[in-house]
DNA sequence: CATGAATGAGCGTTCATTCAT
DNA sequence: GATGAATGAACGCTCATTCAT
């Protein structure tokens, strides 16, 4: 729109909070947008952690939402996408938490065991996402999920690594643990620990376990940094 | 029996003989009804192997067995219990080749290398049950099938990380392993593994790792090994 | 099973009574197989005719069946393919009218008539197998249906223009009929008199039309035999 | 307008250009209204007549419009109306070429061949067109289009037959054609045509019919004119 | 006038399990 | 014991239409 020289001053106002009007509607549209998709999501969260993926169907989620089941598709393509979108959420909040944990202060050894118990934290605030984590493992899901969702995901997983392997890196270069490809150690540490983790989890594991989880993951921290480092 | 005086020789014979076949038919019953069985998992195994438990379906299996669908159930008392039969076959087949693997001989090193050797082609050669144990974490399967078939697959398990602890035990005694509760030192040592070939699972995952499994297992045995070692 | 030389008459006779209980059973079960399958086509039949092909669901037919929807499936693969199976009634019942139509006695002008009029009285007695025949026009359709099935439906059709040709055959012969493919004759005068039915099927159609369908069909008949004739 | 003996030459100007404006505002708001409308009706024949009736989306026709769906409904009270506003299009199209086709030169029987052929080339531009024609006879469909959208339907469909039937009064006058009821006769002049086209617009029919679309319908003609023409 | 988010009834199909024979 | 026909609840997804803004 060009401002012809005739135009009074309560014209432009008038445009002026036209324009502000429609950024404010526009704006408020998109709020909304991300509120309903997001109310979406509160209501699929704990109907998924609950009954797994196969045994939520879309009915409860949208009764649980109080929106139509057509709603839903408006804002997930899938149930599947659905899903694959709260395991995103859950590896976001396990980066951020790595992150926050390992700001490159320390030596290696407790940089690692700081990552080791943002992880052990994670895992017991968030075990439901850690649960999920693992379904992308199975390759029958994985390739269900749009594919932005699953780099999205992938991209965490990854950053999530990188985490690791950075400070395995400057044990290395520390002299004191063993010269092997970084990357290697950081995927294997990370193993162990969902390992640990993953046997914990079945309920009938722990009656053969003669510990509480607690020790159990000091003592995975002691073996791992033990491990990883070199043998005089 | 007790044998009348009264008895001819030729009713004698005679009712040996009946006492054979009866005992014959019930033996061959009994055969048959364990052949029957066999031949139930021997159709059921490959199909739920290569399209999981949920895309497997029991018409499936009954086509595959030459048998009704009905007769399935005269044998398994559901689908999840013919699926948790199969698991416990992968345990009981883990169970016996620990037990090759660790005849006892050798020091506590040699053994835990075997043991982990033993696991690794375990996972090698039956990925499907490798990948199906890990079914039984997800407490929405543990719960459906059968109590009997539960503690059974529980008790393999169990025995598995028994073989693994008492080798810990001997390192412990040796003076080489810290000492620690050897159950729990076992239970992470093989939470570790797991941890290992499950991230190798991982099509995705593959992407991220710069090396051969094969040098992953033999990087992890290390540090393992290195991180159950008592420090200096 | 193989008859010894030991075996007494009685046993004889309990055999075969056996075997023609089994062959008893055997065919009742395929008489109640087949009688089922006629009572969901029984069922389909006036909800097809009534509604059409997209308006009528599975759960009508069931419901009218007295059957439940899954049980349809043991029947028929497919809405598509139930459909068709009543299309393909429809054409053997036509295919049946015409070969008794026209017994081959007679001129070919009087077979002709016999025919066109075998036709119209199939088209007043099942207007609604006429109608859904040409749904086969619609590819959507007919690739939809599965193969055999399409198959016997083609058949049927081939069958009943050969009729056709044939008699047409017989004027060529005798020299009434300019002399041309009979095939592309035979063609050209169904369409012709489906295309008659088919401005009289449209409710509206009928507004227009000045005269009684007898009347028109009488007067079609009439152009047909005439048109095919030979000028002097 | 009047205009009053006060107004100035000015104030007529003004006035002038204002009813002007208005009419002009007027106008374009009408030409923009049909613009739209037209808009919609080209988004939507190209995929009506690809996809078929059931398998078009209002939301790809919104789409493929670069308009709202809500927009959709403001110009066409429903799917089926705006299906049929194309329907129309196509009556009308007919309606034009017979029109032209059929100057009134000529004899009948050039005339009524002029007319076969312009039914036949609108086949041949117009294969979408004319298939959907034959939807109107579906009465599932003309009961659910509006009430005049139908009527002009219908009144164009009449225009057209009455083309015919005057042709054919004309070879009743010269006493050519047995003197029937000349809409009688149109409507089953019309209905050979058509029943020859649908006859070949089955992708399986076309394998029965031993020759080539033109000279099945040369044929036809041949047949038509022939049957129509008074016998000796 | 135009929008587009929301609806909600509806659909064809699947499949573990049961039970009369 | 074996059968296999029958069940029926469930499910993910679609889409013409409406209506508040």
């Amino acid at each position: 729109m060009t401002c012809g020289y005739l135009m009074t001053k309560s014209h432009l106002i008038t445009v002026i909070q036209k324009a502000r009007n429609e950024m404010g509607t526009k704006d408020r549209k998109e709020r909304e947008k991300e509120a309903r998709r997001n109310a979406i999501l509160e209501a699929a969260r704990p109907i998924f952690f609950q009954n797994g993926f196969q045994a939520t169907t879309m009915d409860q989620i949208a009764e649980e939402a109080e929106l139509s089941k057509g709603t839903l598709y408006l804002y997930f393509p899938s149930k599947d996408d659905l899903y694959g979108t709260i395991l995103l959420e859950g590896l976001e909040n396990l980066h951020t938490r790595l992150s926050t944990a390992c700001d490159g202060n320390g030596n290696w050894e407790t940089q690692l065991r700081d990552l080791g118990e943002a992880y052990y934290r994670f895992y017991l605030d968030c075990k439901p996402y850690f649960r999920i984590l693992f379904l992308l493992q199975h390759d029958e899901f994985a390739s269900r999920i749009s594919e932005p969702l699953y780099e999205r995901c992938f991209d965490e997983g990854l950053a999530c690594l990188q985490i690791l392997a950075r400070v395995i890196q400057e044990g290395i270069e520390s002299g004191d643990i063993e010269p092997r490809n970084p990357m290697e150690l950081a995927v294997i540490s990370w193993g162990f620990l969902n390992g640990t983790f993953n046997l914990f989890e079945e309920e009938d594991s722990r009656k053969l376990i003669p510990t509480s989880l607690d020790s159990l993951v000091e003592t995975s921290f002691d073996v791992i940094t033990n491990g990883l480092r070199r043998r005089a």
